[in-house]
DNA sequence: ACTTACCGTAAGTCATCGCTTACGATTCGT
DNA sequence: ACGAATCGTAAGCGATGACTTACGGTAAGT
């Protein structure tokens, strides 16, 4: 539910690919497995981790069960992201000031 | 050096800390050991992994190595997460309007 | 009703990864 | 020059995790 546990989801490959596969929308899970290079059950695996990050939403439709990215989950990610990047912009000015400083002193 | 890299590094949470104290600035590494719960060769091992991921930028300063955020690294993977974040919104939108239009039709 | 399709779960295996201890290299201080 | 400090690396160990096969359960088709 935490930015932690979509970061942790995210590291993984054959995750990565999943989510590529549903940038154009929902799919069901023989869709998301079909081409892929590993077993149908490693993939429901992979849903599941997914899902508990917050990172997809499941819609049952009947005999099979729809996967969406989440933006809300992405939207997590993206803030500590921002955090972090506001951050290190701010460091590194600052950094970049004292070196110019230093230079100045020889 | 892609943002693969990145989101991989940053999915231990050992390197989340020490990327967290690196914030306001360029540290040693003793530095960003010290009250940590992990031993110091273990923070250099995950400074190593986090400059190969295009993190971390290491400056020699004398008998110490000063290890700071570098923010292009950052902006890969927030470049993915953007693009990430715009196609997941875009299908939740069609999603949503596909959805509305099956209600209307009941 | 019976078969087929779709999907999640359990059990077990194998690789990967993070940690510690021990060591070597370089630099600072005296 | 010698001892102390800072840091990276090697080796080894334990745990986590990703995968496969096998199975069960529910919905759709005929």
């Amino acid at each position: 539910m935490t930015y932690q546990d979509a970061i942790t989801a995210l590291a993984d490959p054959t995750r990565r690919v999943i989510i590529d596969r549903l940038r154009g929308g929902a799919l069901p899970v023989g869709d998301i497995a079909h081409g892929m290079d590993v077993s149908r059950p490693a993939v429901s695996q992979h849903l599941r981790v997914l899902s508990d990050a917050g990172l997809l939403t499941v819609t049952p439709s009947g005999n099979r069960r729809l996967y969406a990215i989440a933006p809300e989950g992405v939207g997590q990610l993206r803030r500590y992201l921002d955090t972090l990047w506001d951050d290190a912009l701010a460091a590194f000015a600052q950094a970049a000031a004292e070196k110019a400083k230093d230079t100045a002193n020889e």
